[in-house]
RNA sequence: GUGAGCGUAGCUCAGCUGGUGGUAGCACCGGGUUGUGGCCUCGGAGGUCGUGGGUUCAAGUCCCAUCGCUCACCCCA
């Protein structure tokens, strides 16, 4: 048996590459418009980095860290998401004194080892949102519906649940009711649930028993524990996503997974990816800079999106994704002679901007023009003994097969000219949309 | 970490109660067309049946182990 990938790692195929750049640069172009700038932090930190800001007790932390020693016996860790890097980057390079306000995002591998499913990988990719300085309910909608207008952009519909987590002054109590009223119900709700009552109380709200769930219909709500300040940010959240019309349910009972969101917390969900339901999710993290040695107070909201979701989702939703761009000209050479004039050329119209394939090994016309049929060559320049002798070339165009014949005469430049000049008044008479040298997006882009 | 399902050609899969691996489809290469792609047609190449053991005269098929993949639980993007 051959060496395969590690379990849970997969190569995205020249055939698949096309929707990650899509998505990529659609979300680049996104980044951009609301003020982003895109950062770049090591994939491999200090262990300690993760263990104290995702939390100690959590089970990223606790069982999925890709974490060993290095050479020198410092442990190290292969980030499980992208946040904790920003904010250590953040902080270590005092971003905040260039502007008040930091937009970040970054793009790029996550690691966390988990047995694969659907949906679920050990190395993912995430879009990682942050905004560091500003801790106004309209910097989180604004931030939401950036989030929103990025999927729906994408051409993705999910549904956006919101909830508040609360502060550090107002959870602990909530925290002490919930844990009383389990305790009271232990009795009715399932054995996870109860083992989660204590572990994880939050948690337990989650649970997907529908016996469990009718229990907790009265259960206490964090919502309505929370303190006056965290009660009006949230009430301006939702005022301001109302706004800007982005439609979001409240949910009591979302939980994030992650020790340090406060107020703020949303999921971007879908029911097309099995048990994957979370596209993207986030929320505020008010304390994280602060506890991860940056300045005092230093308020930060953030999100994540999942880009494995996303393509599983648009690769189901939008089957006629192009795939691999068409090349805009195939040289046919025949001939040893016909060749060494050919090869010259090739370069001289790439060096102009043209998509140009040619055979290499003298292979037959037909095999030649199978070839280029299947790159999706617009046009076949075929360079033959006959031509040669005749002092032209053949320019034929594969979509509508009429052909006409240039003038070999001159410096290659000569011939190159004359064959741009040719091709774009063909494509300009007879485009096909999907067959159009793509915009900046590149490959992969779903056909208009 | 737990559970279930599945491993036969590059891909998708047939293969019955054990009896020679399939004219299988797609893809690939070549011919028909001595210089013109797709369609058609003819041919070709491609396999340690995941691996190792066992039962048997005989194992792709039955048994055991192991590795891998998939889905689900847990948790998460």
């Amino acid at each position: 048996m051959s060496i395969q990938a590690l379990k849970g790692f997969k190569d995205i195929l020249p055939e698949e590459v096309g929707v990650w750049q899509y998505i990529e640069a659609t979300a680049r172009d996104i980044m951009r418009r609301f003020g982003f700038s895109e950062i770049r932090t090591p994939i491999l930190e200090k262990t300690e980095l993760f263990a104290r800001s995702i939390g100690e007790a959590t089970d990223i932390v606790e069982k999925e860290m890709y974490s060993f020693a290095d050479r020198n016996g410092d442990s190290v860790t292969m980030r499980p998401e992208g946040t904790a890097s920003v904010l250590r980057a953040f902080i270590e390079h005092g971003l905040q004194t260039r502007l008040p306000v930091q937009r970040l995002y970054t793009i790029g591998p996550m690691f966390r080892h988990e047995r694969p499913q659907k949906g679920r990988l050990r190395q993912f990719h995430q879009l990682s949102v942050e905004v560091l300085g500003l801790d106004h309910p309209r910097l989180d909608a604004e931030l939401i519906a950036m989030a929103w207008l990025l999927l729906e952009e994408i051409g993705l519909t999910t549904s956006l649940q919101i909830n508040s987590l609360g502060c550090p002054a107002c959870r602990p109590a909530y925290k002490e009711a919930l844990v009383d009223f389990l305790a009271a119900k232990k009795e009715l709700i399932c054995e996870d649930c109860q083992r989660r009552s204590l572990s994880n109380p939050l948690r337990v709200l989650d649970c997907k028993s529908s016996h469990c769930q009718e229990q907790y219909r009265v259960a206490p709500v964090i919502i309505d524990h929370l303190c006056s300040g965290c009660a009006e940010h949230f009430a301006k959240t939702r005022a301001s996503l109302a706004l800007l019309e982005v439609p979001c349910t409240v949910n009591p009972f979302m939980v994030r997974g992650l020790d340090y969101y406060t107020r703020t917390t949303f999921e971007f969900i879908t029911d097309a990816l099995g048990a994957q339901s979370a596209v993207g999710a986030g929320g505020r993290y008010d304390g994280l800079v602060e506890q991860l040695g940056g300045a005092k107070g230093m308020p930060g909201i953030g999100f994540a999106l999942g880009l494995e979701r996303l393509v599983l989702l648009l690769n189901q939703q939008n089957e006629d994704v192009c795939l691999n761009a068409a090349i805009d000209l195939f040289v046919a050479a025949l001939g040893e002679e016909a060749a060494v004039r050919a090869f010259p050329l090739v370069h001289l119209l790439r060096r102009q901007g043209l998509q140009v394939a040619m055979d290499l090994e003298g292979k037959s016309l037909k095999s030649q023009m199978k070839q280029a049929d299947r790159t999706k060559a617009r046009f076949v320049l075929i360079l033959g003994e006959e031509e040669l002798a005749r002092g032209e070339a053949v320019l034929r165009d594969m979509t509508s097969k009429e052909q006409q014949s240039l003038p070999l005469v001159g410096e290659p430049k000569a011939l190159c000219i004359t064959l741009i000049t040719a091709i774009a008044q063909r494509k300009n008479s007879k485009g096909t949309a999907c067959r159009a040298p793509t915009s900046h997006l590149g490959h992969g882009m779903p056909c208009p």
